[in-house]
DNA sequence: CGCGACGTTGATTTGCCTCAACGATTGTGG
DNA sequence: CCACAATCGTTGAGGCAAATCAACGTCGCG
């Protein structure tokens, strides 16, 4: 259980009794493959560390489409954030669901701010996590502004090599916001050079 | 100059020790109309807060194309977040530019980190609005994953009024991602109801 | 084996872009 | 204060990337 928590806040050293308030907010679980973590509509409080396998956060549009919005794999966080941090929604907007078995932690969000207030360190760690969410945000942004499907694509491989092996192409489609034939096509076309 | 901390930390009351502090790091200025905060290649130290005009953070793609990231009015703030939160980056592979006649606080991240060191609940109201905007960025993400050119810019003009008064079309379009003349096409259909 | 999930391929449509020309509005110097 | 230019916005014709619709191949698993 002490080498979960230098998992997650990589580079902080605790003391003792840190660690033990840490571990006591922090709730292990085993997720199957093929369940959900928070369901639309759902009232959301907690958020998950991924220790082992693979989750994806996703929205259903009017029209019945699925958009995945994040791919967490370890070392990642996963909630709906879109309610957590959001300024009025309570209930989940979201899907989280397990895509391979997966190890996680969970935390409530009141209790996570606790631990920011007990630790100011946590609180530095997690302001610098946000920082780098913040900045990759950004390039998702642009990314989807200025590159073709195919550039896309290409990023995405080179950038999560990683995720690229958990998941289904349909998978990576829905995230670079493209049909599964554009991308069948993407890779046929890829792979002749 | 003890308002504008009760206007930036919104919320949030201080010693007057702590808003000696606070003052001491804040820079005022006007930025004319037209200037930059930051161009290109810049090396980027800075982080602005806007308390009057407009400013928009934009990327030059390959085919010289423009793509704003942000706008900033009043209670803003803004930077080259890919830079300056990014892991690796060192100098702007953005520009921010003065929209409208503008009247801004500077103060260079490293300063900042260290108020949030020195000045805790300054941490915490930093928390609360990088939560804000990590709610707000995937809501962004998806918008652009799921809706329709004319859906984005109802939501545009519904979510920022303030702002479509002191933007240029052309510079709605390059946030939405689309040309001129597409939105100039929208806006007439749209008028037409 | 047979069925469902996943991926591919083809034909057609469509939303938005590109290129081009032309109004409208704003600003500036004489 | 007008004249003219630059900036901004609109309109039209044609093109292209990706979506849609439909059918079929392939793989893994009960």
């Amino acid at each position: 259980m002490h080498t979960i928590i230098s998992e997650i806040f990589h580079g902080l050293s605790f003391t003792t009794e840190e660690i033990n308030l840490l571990c006591s907010k922090l709730k292990k679980s085993t997720i199957d493959k093929n369940s959900f973590l928070l369901k639309e509509d759902d009232e959301v409080y907690d958020m998950f560390y991924v220790h082992k396998g693979c989750l994806r956060s996703y929205l259903i549009d009017r029209d019945g489409k699925e958009h995945i919005l994040q791919f967490a794999v370890k070392g990642w966080w996963i909630s709906d954030y879109i309610s957590l941090y959001g300024r009025h929604k309570k209930l989940s907007v979201s899907n989280v669901e397990c895509i391979k078995t997966a190890t996680i932690y969970s935390i409530s969000k009141a209790e996570f701010d606790m631990l920011c207030r007990e630790i100011p360190k946590v609180a530095y760690f997690h302001i610098k996590k946000m920082e780098l969410a913040f900045a990759s945000f950004q390039n998702r942004i642009l990314e989807n502004l200025s590159l073709s499907a195919t550039q896309r694509y290409v990023n995405f491989v080179e950038t999560y090599p990683t995720i690229v092996n958990d998941v289904k192409n349909y998978h990576i489609a829905s995230y670079l916001g493209i049909t599964t034939e554009s991308l069948s096509r993407i890779r046929t076309e890829l792979s002749a050079r």
